[in-house]
DNA sequence: CATAAAATGTGATCGATGATCACATAAATG
DNA sequence: CATTTATGTGATCATCGATCACATTTTATG
C-alpha cells in the first residue's frame, strides 16, 4: 500500500508536497483550539489530520508560538479589512448630514469590531493574549498603518470631531477611551461572562456602550471622580 | 545522603509532608507563569522547586486545569475583598452629600478593579481566560453572592440611583455597561496594548473611562446609532 | 533542456510533560 | 495503641515540542 493510494482525509489532494501547509495549519489550528482549547492543541495532531509529518510544520513556523502569533497577525489584518468593508457597505447609499454620517461610520466600525470578536472568539482571544499583544517582540499593534483597526478607530473619531459631534477637547485621548469600551464589551462577550445572553441581547449591550460613549464624549463637562 | 539532610530550597521546612502544598503551589504557579507564560508552566518544575514529587500535586488538584481554575477562584475572592476594603478605607472619614458619596464609592470600586488587574496581571488574565469564565462548568461568576465583584458593582450602581446621580432608566442594564468599560480598560492595561504608557498615564485613562461612563449615564438622552 | 539550488516533507530521535499507579509515610481519630 | 485517612514517593506510559540527517519536489539558472 503506497502513500499515494491512501485516502486523503477529505482535504485537498497532495503528493509529498502539501501545497499550502502554511495556511492550512493555521486554519486547522483555529478549529482545533475551538474544540480542545489552546493547550489541547498539538502540532502533531494537526499535522496528522493534514496527512503530514509534524516536522514539516517547522519548515513554516519556527515553533508553536510562531504559529499562534501568525494567527494573531492574520486576525489583526482581517479585523481591519472587515472594519473597512462594513463601513463602506453600510454608508455607500447614504445621503445625510456630516454629523449623522460620522456617527454612522463610527457605529459601524464598532459593530465590525464586535462582530469580528464574537464570530472569531478563538482568534480574538489569541490576539490579545500572550501570543498577540502580550508577546515580547510585538510590533504590529504599534505601527499606525492605515489599515490597522486602531488607526481606523482614530480616523472615525477624527470624523466625529470634524463633523462637530464631539469637541476638540473631547477628541484628545478619546482613542484609548473608545477603544477600551469597544474592546471591553467584545472581550466580555467572548470570555463567557455573558454566556447566558442571546445574540440579540449581546448586540443590545453593544448598542448601550456605543450610545453611552458618544453621549459622554458629546458632553464636555467631564470631571474627575 | 538521606533526604532529610538535603538543603531545603529556602522554602519552609518540611519532612515528608510539605504542610501547605495546596497553597504553596498556587502561589508559585503565579510566579512561574509570570516568568515563562501559561504553557511554559509545568507541574513537574513547580513541584521540583517546592522539593516535592510531581505526583503529590495530584493529591490536591485533579489536573493542571483544576489548579489554574483554583487560582481563578482565589482571584475573584481577593478582587471582591479588595473592592470592599478600598471603599471602606477611602470613604470612612468622609462627610459629604449622598451624591458625592455614591460617586466616590463607585469610583473607588472601579479603582479597586483596575488596581487588582494591573497588580495581578497573571491572575486577572487567567480569571477571564479558558480556565476562568471560559471554563465549561464555571458557576462562580453566575452566583450573586454579596462579596462577588459583579454584585458589588451592581450595589454601587444602586447607590448612584438612590442618590439621584443617575435615573431609574439609566440604572437598567447599566451593570453590564459599566462592567464592560471598567473591564475593558483593565483588560487593555494588562494585555500589553498600553505597554508604553507610564503608570500615571494608565490611571489617567481609567479616570477618563469613569468620567465618560458617569457622564453618559447621567444623560438620559441615549439614542441608538 | 538540463542541472544546480532552494523549498518542502519524512522518519527517527531526544528530553520534558501530564497523568496514573502501587506503595510508603505521616497525621488524625477513636 | 491501633486504625483510618491524608499526603508524598518513585516508577511508568503515552504524548508532545523540537531537532536532525536524509528524501523529494519545485524553482531558478546557465
Amino acid at each position: 500500500m503506497t502513500l499515494k493510494n491512501k485516502p486523503i482525509s477529505q482535504q485537498q489532494r497532495h503528493s509529498y508536497h502539501h501545497g499550502n501547509l502554511s495556511g492550512a495549519i493555521k486554519e486547522l489550528a483555529i478549529k482545533l483550539i475551538a474544540e480542545h482549547g489552546v493547550d489541547g492543541f498539538s502540532i502533531r495532531q494537526a499535522a496528522g489530520i493534514l496527512g503530514v509529518a509534524s516536522s514539516a510544520v517547522y519548515r513554516h513556523y519556527q515553533d508553536k508560538s510562531a504559529l499562534l502569533k501568525a494567527i494573531c497577525e492574520d486576525g489583526f489584518f482581517r479585523l481591519g479589512q472587515q472594519w473597512v468593508s462594513l463601513i463602506e457597505s453600510g454608508v455607500v447609499s447614504m445621503d445625510a448630514t456630516p454629523q449623522a454620517m460620522s456617527l454612522a461610520r463610527f457605529s459601524l466600525g464598532a459593530d465590525a469590531y464586535f462582530k469580528f470578536a464574537t464570530e472569531n472568539p478563538v482568534v480574538f482571544q489569541l490576539m490579545f493574549g500572550p501570543y498577540g499583544t502580550g508577546s515580547q517582540d510585538w510590533t504590529l499593534f504599534q505601527t499606525h498603518s492605515t489599515d490597522h483597526p486602531f488607526a481606523m478607530l482614530c480616523k472615525a473619531l477624527d470624523e466625529l470631531k470634524s463633523a462637530g459631534v464631539i469637541s476638540e477637547k473631547a477628541r484628545e485621548n478619546a482613542e484609548y477611551l473608545a477603544f477600551s469600551m469597544i474592546h471591553g464589551i467584545s472581550c466580555l462577550a467572548v470570555s463567557g461572562v455573558f454566556k447566558e445572553m442571546t445574540r440579540d441581547q449581546l448586540w443590545e449591550q453593544l448598542m448601550l456602550v456605543k450610545a453611552n460613549l458618544i453621549s459622554g464624549l458629546s458632553n464636555n463637562n467631564l470631571q474627575r471622580t
